[in-house]
DNA sequence: GGGCTGATTGACGTTAACGTTAGAGACTTG
DNA sequence: CAAGTCTCTAACGTTAACGTCAATCAGCCC
């Protein structure tokens, strides 16, 4: 496990502040190393190295949750990273704080969007399936009744 | 204009069933020849041919709509051919409309997640501006103040 | 019959977000 | 000390959805 061992052996006994390597990293949230050494590269994650070897703090680890999240709910990286910078203006310059907040909404507008696409999406697919299923009861047949062969 | 000369000789004289070349269709719908021409190759569109050229439907401009729509509602090209392609179950084999039915109903779902995900990032977002908002006012500043340079 | 316009078929280029070798240190363990 | 494990960088491969030439062909104009 590398100079790891060396590491924790630095740190008086237990969890003290908690860092993790890059294969702790990867399992615990769920990615590929590669993934995460991608989002170093992209500027996303700045782990502190020891050596060459990347040692993650919590804060770290906080901020890659935040991106998965932020790639589940569809986010490119790019907005991603965007978002992370802005949610760290804690200097108290007005102008961040304003571009922040500009952001912050013009986002909200998109999704707010978003929002009225899907429900439209929603809509019509509802109607179709009620079709669907109509034509089915038409022919005698019970639209809930189980396919078949109706794994993954 | 080449053969479309030709072809819209052979009607009578006026609208009879309108049909279009590729570059009409492409002004009409917005989109690019190649674009077009692309979502041929991926079988979601099936233009008649006259020699070469390609002469589009007034069904065929539907189809081409409804791709165009399915993309701005973030769907893949690959989900937007099946759900055209189950769109046109018209035949009455039961199997058929089972599937339909089913994955209409799975595609219904996956929306249903997708809403809520946007729902959870607007609500963390609206929090994220609520506080950016409060710290303005802390500054004495009206967060409703317009910044400049607002262009696209 | 030379030129312009518009259509067609390749075929390589591009962006995003990693996947996938490949080769090489660093360290532990038998 | 050799094997095994974990790490690193470098760099090419991949999918989606077209963009961007390039070369060609067909018809119309003067």
């Amino acid at each position: 496990m590398a100079k790891l061992t060396a590491i924790e052996g630095k740190e008086p006994a237990g969890v003290g502040e908690q860092e993790y390597t890059i294969s702790e990293l990867a399992a615990e949230c769920e990615v590929t190393q590669r993934a995460i050494r991608f989002y170093e590269d992209q500027h996303l994650l700045a782990p502190r190295r020891l050596g060459q070897i990347r040692i993650f703090s919590r804060r770290d680890r906080v901020r890659l949750e935040l991106i998965l999240r932020g790639k589940r709910l569809g986010f490119s990286l790019a907005a991603i990273k965007e978002m992370l910078d802005l949610c760290e203006v804690d200097g108290d310059h007005v102008q961040q704080l304003r571009v922040a907040l500009d952001r912050g909404r013009r986002r909200i507008a998109e999704l707010v969007g978003q929002q009225q696409d899907i429900a439209s999406a929603l809509a019509e697919l509802r109607e179709l399936e009620r079709h669907l299923a109509a034509r089915l009861r038409e022919k005698g047949i019970d639209p809930e009744e189980i396919v078949k062969s109706d794994a993954a």
